[in-house]
RNA sequence: GGGCGCGUAGCUCAGUUGGUUAGAGCACUACCUUGACAUGGUAGGGGUCACAGGUUCGAGUCCUGUCGCGCCCA
């Protein structure tokens, strides 16, 4: 097609889905594990199944796509691991809320177990996909050949045997515990999934009767506790106070009588209250509070359920309050006990409540059995992190690493849903023993049996069943379905945390361990980079590592880069009920994936969260754009590509050129310390600042200038710098990078072709320094811009119209500039839009009230006879001297400074000297233009 | 209470081991639709680098403290 028919404006819409499907036809994200290149490997943190495409996907996404494109480009075999993550609760939720909407169900149970995950899978066949899809509009070059899913059949059976093999080991075990509840999920959480908020509540004043010598409550003598959660105290069973308090010392034996309940409780000492709080009096609730269920164990206390699984008050809180919710009943108690003259007083109180991260209500601690997970490989972990063999980008995420690890309790790992791999542990309530409990399993005691609604006159008694042996290859799927020979095997109905699933993420994706030790392992474990969020450095950094070690004894990953979280104009984190979140595929749709991700990538610092705003994305449609226009300029000069000519080259060329391989040089740099938005502001600096603002402008002379060869010169600067920008762009920006290499015919060029015969920018060399720029011309080339500037200024001051032409007159500092300045007149005119340009000697004297500047390179004169105001310019040019004096104080100060003068390298010194002596001329060359 | 981070132009942010007149984009002002680009060009205004000490010849940068904000942990 002829040049003119390139579209003006970069339209995104035309070029992004053409370029994507010519990817996947041709299969370039495959990764191929026979290859003989150095492997690549980043797994992606599956995103949710049920999940949309965030803002924070868009980040890590693209940040993950810029490695594995990079890498691509310095010859590794890349893999891009892709796939999701079933995500229990959210996604069980997610599904049970939407058919009760619709009317499908009021509760899981009316549909039962197997219905309601068929109901998941049929969701998760349907809306799974989504972010998938957004995703490749995204760009993602994942190898979605080798897409996995946490619950696919291949890692189910990857997530059981480690189960297996981790009881196997005695780090899984059964035990009944106080752990977090969930009232709304109705089911345990890890400590990692409570989340701590503070909350303005009140600290109510009760007075517990004490009961006297003869048994009866004292109308007069009372312990006052405080307590944040009145309506626990259904189920007091103590009032505890600490052993060496004097003030109550000599209570502590004595009963006191539990309002409403009317029961006797006794007063304990126990050295975990803590004197200060309150009254030093604290009331003790067993069973629905971890410090105090600590006390009762000590204690023997017994544990009283007063608030069941639903956060509603029990039968055993009495007939008041049975059905009540937990926070009704709060209220409720309140009064009662304010009926009964026991409120002593109501204080405003800060405290910190502990919310369940899902759904985002109080969590109730309550006392169930579970299984937890003594942590493997923690010292091998710390270790790894603290000696650098894993490295933390930003570094100092790994102290949160470290302090964490040294702090750990042992992981709650089951969940009571339906959704999620569930426990491979088959319970025979008739042949009484437990297939998958060789040892360890001893006591499955009675509240388990009847929870689980079996029959609860068996007694259950472990035997040793026969070990299958470590190497048998049907191991899991013999656990998997269950045993045989016997109708009465019931499975444990908990299924495992999420996280413990997704924890293997590292290998279970790659073809079928344990079972099968595939290439795609041997070839791309461990991975390299993993690119997360700080937010979920305990959930699934932490845990990767220790299976990692554990599973496959080598770390999953040598560097973890965390992303800041983004946050909209005013701070807030984005969230779906705030509705502060912008749709990316809006974004992509107006601005483009690649101006999307460039302009994310300019304001992403390392580590630092972003606050987005959408302005921020023109910059990056704007940023194509310019590629895009500069890019048509050079197509318009209808010019074969050729090599430089070095003979040929100017100032302006070598500067240009120079300038260039610094850019490659920094944006290299950069990405090898993940330092995104480093490369991509240099990019931005070099490409739009230097070679658009300054060099096309320069070349517009050799392009409309009658020497073919200077011309044909021009244009092979202009390639060399296109060629490069494109390829160190095409991490960032790929769509428009591929358009543009093919456009301008580079994937033709001889000297960059590859082997390959559909060639694409994907698999071109990843540019080093050219080293055809001089650097040497630098520092003049500089100089002549900034006279160029002073000159453009004097335009724009005397309202010479851009399009206007004008004449110059330069005063050069010294004969070799006026001659070299001489030799560049044709860009000096260009650059100015003059007319004429004299040089003129040093004993030029301008006639009074010319506008004129001084710059480095000498003074710049805009003869503009009769047109100017003598006393206008007159005031010009003493606020320059001002500023220039202001200046020269300062190096003066320096330099009359000793101590500068005698410990400061020379080199300091003598820049200092040389500034002050060019400052002084210049006052000189300015105060000429006032006489 | 412990830990981590942040505070630079009206806004969002760069500023790599201390050393040019502290930069960019947006916004603002003036001029310009010139043959790559108005998603643009040229020029300009705007900062006592939170505050107070200290180290140093020299501090936005290093140290200490104060204030303000954010996050994590208890």
């Amino acid at each position: 097609m002829s040049s003119t028919d390139i579209p003006k404006a970069y339209e995104a819409k035309l070029v992004e889905d053409k370029w994507y499907q010519d990817w996947l036809k041709k299969g370039h994200f495959t990764a191929d594990p026979n290859s003989a290149k150095p492997p690549y490997c980043i797994v992606i943190p599956p995103p949710n199944v049920t999940g949309v495409l965030t803002m924070g996907h868009v980040l890590n996404n693209t940040l993950q796509d810029i490695l594995c494109r990079r890498k691509r480009m310095q010859g590794c075999e890349v893999l891009w691991l892709p796939g999701t993550d079933h995500a229990g609760i959210a996604t069980q939720t997610v599904v049970e809320r939407t058919l009760r909407k619709q009317g499908v169900i009021r509760h899981r149970n009316d549909l039962g177990r197997e219905k309601l995950v068929a109901k998941i899978w049929e969701w998760k066949e349907k809306h799974g996909g989504i972010i998938i899809q957004q995703l490749k509009k995204l760009g993602c070059s994942c190898d979605w050949t080798r897409e996995r899913f946490t619950m696919d059949e291949g890692y189910s059976k990857s997530v059981l045997h480690a189960f297996v093999a981790l009881y196997k080991k005695g780090l899984i075990y059964r035990g009944k515990r106080m752990v977090n509840w969930c009232p709304v999920s109705q089911t345990t959480l890890s400590d990692e999934e409570v989340i701590m908020k503070e909350v303005q509540g009140e600290l109510w004043h009760f007075k517990y009767p004490l009961v006297a010598a003869d048994g009866q409550p004292s109308k007069t003598e009372f312990l006052v506790v405080a307590t944040t959660r009145p309506e626990t105290m259904l189920g007091d069973e103590a009032v505890a106070v600490h052993p060496n308090d004097e003030r109550y010392k000599k209570l502590v034996g004595r009963k006191v009588l539990l309002p409403i309940q009317n029961r006797q409780i006794p007063v304990i000492a126990d050295p975990l209250v803590d004197p200060k709080f309150g009254t030093g009096c604290v009331k003790v609730t067993p069973a629905h509070d971890p410090a105090d269920y600590e006390m009762a164990q000590r204690h023997n206390l017994p544990l009283t359920v007063v608030i069941g699984p639903d956060g509603k008050m029990t039968e055993t809180a009495g007939e008041d309050f049975e059905e009540m919710d937990r926070l009704e009943c709060r209220e409720a108690v309140v009064e009662k006990l304010r009926l009964d003259g026991l409120l002593l007083k109501t204080e405003p109180y800060m405290h910190n409540v502990g919310y369940s991260e899902r759904a985002d209500v109080p969590i109730e601690p309550r006392v169930s059995e579970q299984w937890f997970l003594k942590y493997p490989q923690v010292e091998k972990s710390l270790a790894a992190v603290e000696q650098g063999d894993i490295k933390f980008y930003p570094e100092r995420w790994s102290k949160t690493y470290t302090h964490w690890l040294g702090n750990i309790r042992d992981w709650a790992i089951s969940r009571q849903l339906w959704w999620g791999h569930r426990i491979p542990v088959w319970y025979d309530p008739l042949a009484r023993f437990s297939l998958i409990a060789p040892e360890g399993l001893e006591q499955i005691d009675k509240d388990f049996i009847e929870s689980h609604g079996w029959s609860e006159h068996i007694k259950v008694q472990i035997e040793r069943p026969q070990d299958p042996p470590e190497d048998d290859p049907h191991l899991m799927e013999f656990r998997k379905t269950g045993p045989t020979g016997g109708e009465f095997w019931e499975q444990d109905p908990c299924v495992l945390d999420t996280w413990a699933s997704s924890w293997l993420w590292p290998f279970a994706t790659m073809g079928s361990w344990p079972e099968e030790q595939s290439a795609t392992l041997k070839k791309f474990y461990p991975t390299t980079d993993l690119v997360t969020g700080p937010d979920i450095i305990f959930f699934w950094v932490a845990r990767m590592i220790m299976a990692g070690y554990e599973f496959m004894g080598e770390k999953p990953f040598t560097n973890v880069y965390f992303t800041g979280i983004i946050r909209d104009a005013l701070g807030r984190k984005m969230s779906k009920s705030l509705g502060n979140s912008p749709d990316p595929l809006d974004l992509i749709a107006k601005y483009g994936a690649d101006g999307l991700r460039f302009g994310l990538m300019l304001i992403a610092p390392q580590g630092a969260d972003i606050l987005f705003a959408e302005e921020r994305m023109e910059i990056g449609r704007n940023f194509c754009n310019k590629l895009w226009n500069a890019s048509r300029l050079r197509q318009m000069q209808g010019v074969a590509s050729g090599p430089v000519k070095r003979e040929l080259l100017s100032s302006d060329d070598h500067f240009v050129l120079a300038k260039l391989d610094d850019c490659i040089r920094e944006v290299s740099g950069a990405l090898d310390r993940f330092e995104f938005n480093q490369a991509a502001q240099a990019l931005y600096a070099f490409f739009w600042g230097e070679y658009c603002d300054w060099y096309l402008e320069v070349s517009k002379s050799a392009l409309q200038g009658t020497d073919a060869a200077l011309k044909a010169n021009a244009c092979a600067v202009m390639d060399t710098v296109l060629s490069n920008v494109l390829r160190l762009l095409h991490p960032f920006a790929p769509f428009i990078t591929e358009e543009l290499w093919h456009d301008l015919g580079f994937s033709e060029i001889s000297n960059l072709k590859s082997q390959t015969p559909d060639f694409t920018i994907q698999f071109a060399e990843w540019p080093k320094p050219t080293g055809i720029g001089d650097a040497s011309v630098v520092d003049w080339v500089s100089k002549k811009y900034a006279l160029i500037v002073a000159g453009r200024n004097l335009r724009a001051e005397k309202k010479i119209a851009p399009n206007k032409k004008a004449n110059f007159k330069v005063q050069a500092k010294t004969p070799e500039i006026a001659g070299r300045l001489q030799q560049e007149l044709p860009t000096l005119r260009i650059l100015l839009n003059a007319e004429q340009i004299e040089f003129v000697g040093a004993d030029f004297q301008s006639s009074s009230g010319t506008p004129a500047a001084v710059a480095e390179l000498g003074s710049i004169f805009m003869p503009l006879e009769g047109l100017v105001d003598p006393a206008a310019e007159r005031k010009r040019v003493e606020a320059q001297l001002v500023k220039l004096a202001k200046e020269m104080e300062a190096i003066d100060r320096k330099l009359s400074n000793q101590d500068f003068v005698a410990k400061a390298p020379p080199a300091v010194v003598a820049q200092q000297r040389a500034k002050r002596e060019e400052f002084s001329r210049q006052q000189t060359e300015l105060q000429k233009l006032l006489s």
